[in-house]
RNA sequence: GGUCGCGUAGCUCAAUUGGUUAGAGCGCCGCCCUGUCACGGCGGAGGUUGCGAGUUCGAGCCUCGUCGCGACCGCCA
């Protein structure tokens, strides 16, 4: 038995009253009556009031909040009265025999039971940070749900296997991080920004099922649901078509909610594809927790008075809407507000009207026929008191546009209460039917949607050389409440397939193609199973499991929005040593 | 890189139109207190209002710059 301790701060119950414990943890609170001392003795588990008589042991005055002491002492039932049936521990205290105090704590740099403190102060001193309950119970939480994940893919045959976090550049996508070679003067690994060509190159050896928590990095900017190395649960399979992964993973979520939420999830999840989300949110990853749907009025103003949406009909483009129930008293700044985001998100303007004391208000809709209205009316399903906003362009930046807004609209409509997003409901989906390329603009070539290694669907193949966006991939999202958990696909498996995507549709020369993924390709080559995968967000998953706003809310230390670690202080500067045998020279900025 | 927001005591926040010596609660320090659990009572310490300029008789408040933090956009195959 520890010296430590007999029992932990959440154990004992009226059963242990007259039993002689010794508890050991942090001192959470004191209350100090002079003549009798009460402290509330913290561990991982729980609070355990223990009860001192400072002329026996006169050290109890001085405790202060984070000592860490050690307790022997006598449970009793708690006086008549005095229960607390807050606490879990609340019907008895240990009426205290010895003390010992371990060790003393500096003065706290803020009340460790404050939730509302700087961000900067908590990173700066994570370590009291993470004594927190909720912080304990966040990062318990995480490691249920990995155990959860471990034990569901252990038992479908997965083996997990590490891959190297040195591993070679690939300027595709995001910026990555660099690491110089000493051996190598001038030469750099990469940092992985996820191990997508050695699950693959792994399907290839013949292992069938990988797996791994594995932890990826970016050198990109940060946001609350962004760290520049952040963990996937990372997997990949042989001879599945989707179906077999959407089986998988859904047993995988299944497990995940029951073990951490004890919620039985439904499924399977409903699949949606790319166009159909696309259509009626306006997003490849929907939340459909709330209605507000996009709704198509192209063929009711093909011959509109008003120019802007016969105009774009014309030019083949699409007139849709949104119905934002309840805004019709919307402020003129709330509309420009609105009508900024609708210009960020490439819209020229934006139409609305507001239904307010029976009457239609807008600045167009004067031009509209009574036909049109009446369209309006019935597939908007307007009533009074509803404020409809419209977009005109061509369908994707459209659908985009409307999408954007929606979303928007959802959070304003929810603070002001007139819009309902039911808690504790689980809207997962996938949405599969991505176009495998799209054009880009800027560059005048095509450019993988997600990654260059997703298999076409095979009725599409033909179409690759031909008119490569029309072409869908094998690719899937797994989207929660409208936040993208995961995405994956089937790979493409034959060698003269990938080849061309690379140069025949991507257009990546030849020799960079194959000093960039020839080792790939030869690969597939030496007879390369059909395999996909999936890499789901393990940080966003655990935020959402723990109803925390940001993934730095279920990561032990993480950094703050400028990358940085505010505790240990990095990055930090190298010695010129270690830059000499780098053969590096840092260029300090101006200033 | 851009837009917006924030920055006042250790923490969370006040401070009327620009006007006296910048306040409160918690925490901290000292004394008192045997049933508290947001313990209570009395007393005390604690401030370059992020920093620097400017406007003004006078700036926590207005202006400009700068630094820090956050959210979002760009970016994230």
């Amino acid at each position: 038995m520890s010296t430590y301790r007999t029992h932990h701060c959440a154990e004992l119950r009226l059963s242990h009253a007259g039993s002689e414990v010794t508890l050991s943890g942090w001192v959470a609170s004191r209350r100090d009556h002079g003549g009798l001392v009460f402290v509330d003795l913290r561990d991982r588990e729980g609070l355990t009031q223990v009860v001192f008589d400072p002329q026996n042991l006169p050290g109890s005055h001085d405790l202060r909040s984070e000592d860490v002491v050690r307790v022997r002492g006598k449970v009793a039932a708690r006086p008549e009265g005095t229960a607390n049936p807050k606490l879990a521990t609340g019907e008895i205290e240990v009426h205290a025999l010895t003390l010992d105090v371990l060790n003393r704590s500096e003065t706290p740099p803020w009340p460790l039971d404050e939730e509302n403190v700087n961000e900067d102060l908590r990173l700066q001193y994570r370590y009291l940070d993470l004594r927190r309950p909720r912080m304990t119970r966040h990062l318990r939480l995480r490691h249920a749900v990995a155990s959860a994940v471990r034990a569901h893919l252990d038992g479908e045959g997965f083996v997990e296997i590490e891959t190297p976090m040195l591993f070679k550049s690939t300027p595709e996508g995001a910026r990555e991080y660099l690491v110089p070679s000493r051996v190598h003067p001038g030469l750099f690994y990469a940092l992985p920004q996820s191990p997508q060509q050695f699950k693959q190159l792994l399907m290839v050896a013949g292992i069938e099922r990988y797996y791994q928590m594995a932890r990826c990095f970016r050198d990109e900017d940060l946001r609350a649901d962004r760290q520049p190395e952040f963990t996937q649960i990372d997997l990949e399979m042989s001879f599945i078509e989707r179906e077999d992964l959407y089986r998988l993973v859904e047993g995988m979520m299944r497990r995940v909610w029951k073990t951490a939420l004890g919620v039985d999830l439904a499924i399977p999840f409903p699949r949606l594809s790319f166009r159909e989300a696309m259509d009626t949110f306006g997003s490849d990853k929907p939340d459909r927790r709330f209605a507000m749907r996009l709704v198509d009025l192209t063929d009711a103003f093909r011959a509109s008075a008003f120019k802007v949406f016969a105009g774009a009909v014309a030019a083949g483009g699409v007139v849709k809407a949104i119905n934002a129930k309840g805004f019709a008293d919307a402020t003129q700044g709330q509309i420009d507000l609105l009508t900024e985001h609708a210009k960020a998100a490439g819209a020229k303007g934006l139409a609305w009207i507001k239904v307010e004391g029976g009457a239609w208000k807008s600045p167009i809709v004067k031009f509209f026929s009574d036909a049109e209205k009446a369209a309006l009316a019935e597939r908007l399903a307007v009533e009074e008191g509803d404020l409809i906003l419209f977009a005109a362009d061509a369908w994707a930046p459209a659908c985009d546009v409307l999408g954007k807004l929606r979303t928007i609209l959802a959070e304003i409509l929810r603070k002001l209460g007139k819009l309902r997003i039911p808690e504790n409901t689980w809207d997962f989906l996938w949405v599969v039917d991505f176009p495998l390329m799209t054009f880009d603009r800027d560059s005048q070539r095509h450019v993988s949607t997600h990654h260059p290694f997703t298999a076409p669907v095979p009725e599409d193949v033909p179409l690759l050389k031909t008119d490569p966006t029309k072409v869908r991939g094998q690719h899937y999202d797994l989207v929660l409440n409208g936040v993208e958990l995961g995405g994956g696909s089937i790979r493409i498996h034959q060698p003269e397939v990938q080849r061309m995507v690379f140069e025949d549709v991507l257009k990546i020369p030849k020799e960079i193609a194959d000093s960039r993924f020839g080792y790939l390709v030869k690969a597939l080559s030496f007879g390369a199973p059909p395999h996909g995968g999936i890499a789901v967000g393990f940080d966003r998953l655990c935020a959402i499991l723990c109803g925390a706003e940001s993934i730095r809310e279920v990561i032990a230390f993480p950094k703050n929005a400028k990358a940085q670690d505010l505790m240990t202080n990095s990055p930090g500067e190298a010695e010129p040593r270690q830059l000499r045998d780098l053969r590096i020279q840092a260029a300090k900025p101006q200033g």
